[in-house]
DNA sequence: TAAAAAAATCATAACGTTTCAATTTGACCC
DNA sequence: GGGTCAAATTGAAACGTTATGATTTTTTTA
């Protein structure tokens, strides 16, 4: 008696084998063939069959049958909101440590865009991913407490979000951008402008913040009207390090706070053809490889990324695992590279 | 009579609103919710009870469980080698485009390495996505042909594969490399080095082709012993250009095949105190943004990441549409932007 | 070698949707 | 009002797994 059932030709796709083919070939129940596939004991002569006849059929489990029952999809959702120099190798090495796990990841970039960041929840919750991890939005308290209600573990990556049972992996934003502008100082800078990135954010609260307190304690006022607000794009980079040039009484240094905006601050000097570190220093937070390359090269504030990812993984881990159930932080130290971007003042 | 069926605390996940809790506080059967959220007409009065429901319930309908019966879970496989600049745009752009259609997006980065590459395979076939699209793989044939064979759409970039009913999205890489590398010849370089990729890929075959069509065009010998194989790695890029600046008659200009042994050549020369161009001419293939700040500018094979990223998602969904069904490709040209990376050679 | 214990297997009921044949409802016409 | 037809609804059967209680087989013990 041959089991074969009725064909649904949906979209064209051939129909796969299923347990139920495998058990029939190998002349046992299907529920031993779950048993063999799940890793528990069955029969020698048994176990042998299956394995013919999974290779003849060449069957593949199929997670999404799997997670029906188990309600556990091994898939986790991933949102960044670009893949900008940081984002891409943080998304690369999470991508590669949760495939480790088990884990697959579906992606979505949501563009700083509030519509997306919605819609990413939507898919998420339609898909029914085990557990999501973000970074880079604002203002979506209510769905996160939404997820964690619904008891799908979330870890955010430099957010912070209190009150909810969520992880969080973050770096010093605070403390290196601290570091970063106390450098200047040092170096005898008295006006330094800081470019942020889009305010609403925490991350760009922390290291303006961190500006902050190291001009204050190197005894010098920190004017408002050297912070010069961005929204984390070269364009805006661009355009806030025009201000900053133009201010009353030009700062003598710069500190970025991200990249790109980076990118965009030294494109605007370059074609102003101001020089760096001669006309104005820089500091930018977020290091990438081609800093190297640059004439000059940057000094910067570099992102452990792979410890980020790394962290951000076990947390999710620990959490499927249900070995914690209480919120973490993990608060990362960065490197800050002294380059050429940089110069003493003679005062 | 409430329909409360039996809990599930999987994974310390609570139970979620089921189209049965939908359908029971609407007052009507599941049929009928079900109608309603693919878009059927309902009776207004049952239409507004079950809107009300969803509402209450929070309901979001179950992707996985609509795919056991649909078999399409409205999800695509994603394989890139890694998330250098060019991949990065790539996956950023092809992720927000195929979210617009409707579909998500199951990422893998394989890094160059066989056995991932395999798993990547294994992890899209146990999840059932509805398409594959790939790219910077070999020898990866019989797994694509077993995928198409299942009936599963397969879109591949910069890989041609004979003989399978795969859609493919190229760029003009033959033809752009042998314009990059004309462009050198004309300056009046004689002895052209080329840092090429992986040449079991076959876009590097591509690109040293172009390179090779050129010089013997220009009337040059292409000579063998100035081709440098690396893997398209920096740290192959570095090691390739140290080759190419030790042989015997140093070249007086390169092509570098990928942006990141571009990067790894620039390092090298920069280590070496050597200066671009003065003392060798540099073009390369892959533009990134940041060409523009170095020192200095490079010259670069653009390639069009949007329009590439538009192709491949219109092939994806034209084939899930059951809109086409015989291979096709696509080869989109590329433009080279003249820096200052390449200088005249005074003969 | 029989009984008891343990291990392996089986049949079947979920899981949350969609689909389909059968039924009910509603609208319209004479 | 009765009859016809279309539209909307219903109930139940899938889809491919896992989990569970009941059963069979094997192993151990007496």
């Amino acid at each position: 008696m041959s089991i074969s059932n009725g064909r649904r030709p949906a979209r064209g796709k051939k129909r796969q084998a299923t347990i139920t083919d495998v058990a029939a070939t190998a002349g046992v129940s299907i529920g031993t063939v779950s048993r063999y596939l799940n890793g528990y004991q069955v029969r020698r002569d048994n176990r042998e069959e299956i394995e013919k006849a999974i290779e003849s059929h060449g069957y593949a489990r199929s997670a999404v049958a799997s997670a029906m029952k188990t309600d556990t999809l091994h898939m986790v959702g991933l949102m960044v909101p670009n893949c900008d120099e940081f984002h891409a190798g943080l998304l690369a090495s999470l991508v590669t440590l949760l495939r480790i796990e088990g884990l697959a990841t579906l992606t979505y970039c949501h563009g700083n865009n509030q519509a997306s960041v919605e819609d990413a929840f939507n898919v998420f919750r339609t898909h029914r991913v085990d557990a999501l991890i973000m970074t880079g939005f604002d203002q979506a308290s209510n769905r996160i407490s939404e997820v964690v209600g619904g008891g799908t573990p979330v870890v955010l990556y430099d957010n912070e979000l209190r009150g909810l049972n969520v992880d969080c992996v973050k770096v010093e934003n605070f403390e290196s951008s601290r570091r970063a502008v106390r450098h200047l100082a040092e170096l005898g800078h008295e006006r330094v402008a800081v470019i942020t990135g889009n305010l609403s954010h925490w991350t760009a609260q922390q290291r303006l913040r961190g500006y902050q307190a190291a001009l204050e304690e190197a005894g010098l006022q920190a004017d408002p009207g050297l912070v010069f607000q961005g929204y984390w794009t070269k364009h805006d980079g661009y355009a806030a390090m025009g201000r900053a040039w133009e201010a009353d009484k030009r700062p003598t240094a710069v500190f970025s706070c991200s990249a790109r905006m980076t990118f965009g601050a030294l494109t605007f000097l370059k074609d102003q053809g101001a020089r760096v570190p001669n006309d104005i220093s820089l500091v930018s937070f977020d290091d990438v490889e081609m800093f190297e390359l640059f004439d000059p090269t940057i000094t910067a504030v570099a992102q452990p990324v792979h410890r980020i990812a790394e962290s951000i993984k076990d947390l999710v881990v620990s959490r499927l695992n249900q070995e914690e159930f209480h919120s973490r932080l993990v608060n990362l130290p960065c490197e800050i590279i002294l380059r050429n971007s940089t110069r003493r003042l003679q005062s």
